[in-house]
RNA sequence: GGCGCAUUCGUCUAGGGGUCCAGGACGCCGCCCUCUCACGGCGGUAACACGGGUUCGAAUCCCGUAUGCGCUACCA
């Protein structure tokens, strides 16, 4: 049998990271068996899904780059795929429940029920539904039906109650065995007062409808199997495997939210996180490749998959290590498969003004120049913001610039930068750099920091950045390329330095 | 409270009775490279929650305790 899996977000916002993951395992899971990923949108809680956030959960699927076979956008065998339009369906079946007498029509209002579980409570009893309803007679109940309002409960068969039995065991991918005793369960709602199914029952129908194999959810859902277990056994269906994954947590080891920071895997696109590191990133919180490997591609993992090195653990979310594998990425990627991701970045701070082969090559030479020192796409657009920002006022409104432009020898050094410029025109190779170094160290008799610092801070703006030898041509071949916004040229900048900061 | 799950360096993890006085990665610290910052290289710091068993031998198996988390809803 070919293995079939789903995802099932609620469209109540953006994806969130431990959603993004649930989704990996479950595409990991798909592809490493040729198996068929179904993305089906539980959306029976009207009051907070809407249809704007599920085309936001599935935009974050696909920035993701995971694809689906059968979904609420494409359809599919099993359509529709959205739960809120397969309220029919969950009638039928409750129909059927109530027909094989599982399940039975509660008439019990909310005030009953809340005074009945505190009463329990006091008394420290198990706060479960005490059944009332389910002594009701089947005339009486048909009765009331036409009249009142009513939920449909399941019935948890109790010990003696023929041949069923409320307990349940499971064997989970993850977890081994797990075993619930029927006494731990009361009643449990499957129909709401308005018709809605709720979402043990609803799981139970669309997966059992959509023909799923294997249910590979967040451990949250793990008590929730017992009640779905009896369910299908209710209902003679077959049962799924079950795969529990553990929770993602915050640093504080809570559960992973919005307190926490960034946790939408749309914040960190924003940021300028690549999704090949985001993949690889949220599928090692929780599995391990058999060598060992941290960086690898999502083919690497798909080949190498399986729930049995998943580990049952929660894990803290890290985002210093997501940092560092996303600089990973970043840094191995070639500079024009950068330059085409950050092409919107450039285009939002005016850098771009035109097109020609002249200025991708410009680009590509700035990226690479910058892109080590960088982790994530942001990062990297602001490495190149001094080409284009050069303020005198605030290069010397820092300390560490100021002191080294006040020391003795750097007017100087400025002063015969300049003139070198002028008469020997700004360097446009890094051969043509170090022979203006070259220059310069006879001219003014000083070496190493002493005459580096004050050249980087007058040229580049700051005492840290990348290399001069290659930044400085750059800078220069920039300044003459009029499809690029207006990069300061070396001598230009020499110039203000000059007059503004050094009397 | 009841039920369930989990517990290896600060964090992610490897390990599934002897090869483990526990290996890798992030972070942190130091050194090297170097005009600076990064990158990179090298080295260091740091963990089997606790208590009982089982066994010749336990991080690995069993029981208990502690702690954390989840469920116990007409949320999902």
């Amino acid at each position: 049998m070919s293995v079939r899996v789903r995802f099932a977000p609620s469209p109540t916002g953006h994806l969130h990271v431990g959603g993004a993951r649930t989704a990996i395992f479950n595409w990991l899971f798909a592809r490493h068996h040729h198996g068929t990923f179904v993305i089906r949108v539980e959306d029976t809680d009207q009051a907070r899904s809407t249809r704007e956030s599920e085309a936001m959960v599935l935009d974050d699927l696909r920035w993701l780059g995971l694809d689906w076979e059968e979904g609420p956008d494409i359809g599919g065998p099993h359509a529709p795929y959205r739960q809120s339009e397969r309220f029919e369906r969950y009638r039928t079946v409750a129909g059927e429940l109530l027909e094989r007498g599982r399940a039975y029509r509660c008439f019990c209002t909310e005030e009953d029920l809340d005074r009945k579980r505190s009463e329990a409570e006091a008394q420290s009893r198990p706060p479960h539904y005490d059944l009332t309803c389910f002594h009701l007679s089947a005339e009486e109940a048909r009765a009331r039906a036409g009249k009142e309002p009513f939920v449909v409960r399941f019935h948890v068969p109790r010990e003696g109650e023929g041949s069923f039995s409320g307990d349940v065991t499971i064997d989970d991918l993850i977890r081994g065995e797990i075993t619930w005793r029927g006494e731990s369960l009361g009643d449990f709602i499957i129909l709401r007062s308005d018709g809605m199914p709720t979402y043990n029952f609803s799981v139970v129908a669309d997966d059992h409808d959509m023909e799923i194999t294997h249910v590979i959810r967040a451990e949250e859902h793990l008590t929730n199997t017992h009640r779905q277990v009896l369910l299908y056994r209710a209902l003679d269906w077959p049962i799924p495997a079950f795969a529990h994954v553990s929770l993602i947590l915050g640093q504080d080891r809570s559960k992973l939210s919005k307190r926490h920071g960034a946790t939408s895997v749309a914040a960190y696109a924003d940021e300028g996180f690549l999704p090949e590191a985001m993949v690889n990133y949220l599928t090692l919180l929780g599995w391990s490749a058999p060598d060992g490997r941290e960086i690898f591609s999502i083919d690497d993992a798909v080949a190498s998959f399986s729930l049995s090195r998943v580990n049952p653990a929660p894990a803290v979310f890290d985002p210093q290590k997501l940092a560092w594998m996303n600089g990973q990425y970043i840094h191995s990627a070639s500079a024009s498969s950068l330059r085409v991701r950050l092409a919107g970045r450039f285009r939002a701070a005016g850098w771009i003004r035109g097109e020609t082969a002249s200025l991708d090559a410009w680009l590509d030479d700035a990226i690479d120049l910058v892109k080590k020192g960088a982790q994530t796409l942001d990062e990297l657009t602001d490495a190149l913001r001094f080409f284009f920002d050069h303020d005198v006022s605030r290069l010397i409104g820092d300390e560490e610039n100021r002191q080294v432009l006040e020391s003795p020898s750097s007017g100087e050094i400025i002063e015969k930068l300049r003139e070198d410029l002028e008469l020997h025109g700004e360097p446009e190779s890094s051969e043509a750099y170090q022979e203006m170094v070259e220059r310069l160290k006879t001219a003014t008799g000083q070496k190493g920091k002493n005459l580096f610092m004050p050249i980087r801070i007058v040229l580049m703006g700051a005492a840290h950045g990348p290399e001069l030898h290659r930044a400085v041509p750059l800078m220069t071949r920039g300044s003459r390329i009029s499809e690029l916004a207006p990069v300061v040229s070396p001598l230009e900048r020499a110039r203000r330095c000059l007059e503004q900061a050094l009397r």
